[in-house]
DNA sequence: AGCAATTTGTTCGTATGTATT
DNA sequence: CAATACATACGAACAAATTGC
């Protein structure tokens, strides 16, 4: 069961942020935490670097996760309330 | 005030190859230094990646620049003398 | 102090699909 | 139809900072 199908009509980079998005809202990703490196998430998901990337900054946007250069990207601690829309 | 004139006869991509020649035969880029990166330079013009190389593939023509895969493109030096037509 | 591995940052090469001119 | 343009995606290579030994 590939996380992402390549055939929906939502882009790969989108359907991968809201994969993680709600994973970090269920909680499985613990706030403060460091979330999976890029390369790891690329294996994951089965995408490029580029791809995944893109994910992230819509994470990044959505004020629910962070990087620090060198280091990986941590979930906000703690979880922003959700935005409505 | 844009750079580039999407309205005009002109296609975009020549638009940009012009203002770049310009620049480069003025000076203000200078010979044998790296020339902003195309990212830099798709977000100064406003337009896509494709539309940038393929403005930076005219001044590559004109012996103006040159690029070194994953480096960047740099104003050649010397610059050659301007083509008469 | 030194060194290698890890990880993110950066940059160009290429390809695809869709829309516009 | 052909050329151009945009957005996305994959790949490759290199840079730079951090980490662990």
């Amino acid at each position: 069961m590939p996380e992402i199908d390549p055939d929906a009509p939502e882009w790969p980079y989108r359907q991968i942020a809201t994969t993680l998005r709600t994973e970090i809202r269920a909680g499985l990703w613990e706030p403060g935490k460091r979330l999976s490196t890029e390369k790891a998430l690329c294996e994951r998901f089965g995408v490029a670097r580029e791809t995944l990337r893109r994910a992230l900054d819509c994470l990044r946007e959505d004020g629910l996760i962070f990087t620090i250069p060198h280091r990986g990207t941590y979930v906000v601690d703690p979880l922003p309330a959700p935005t409505p829309e």
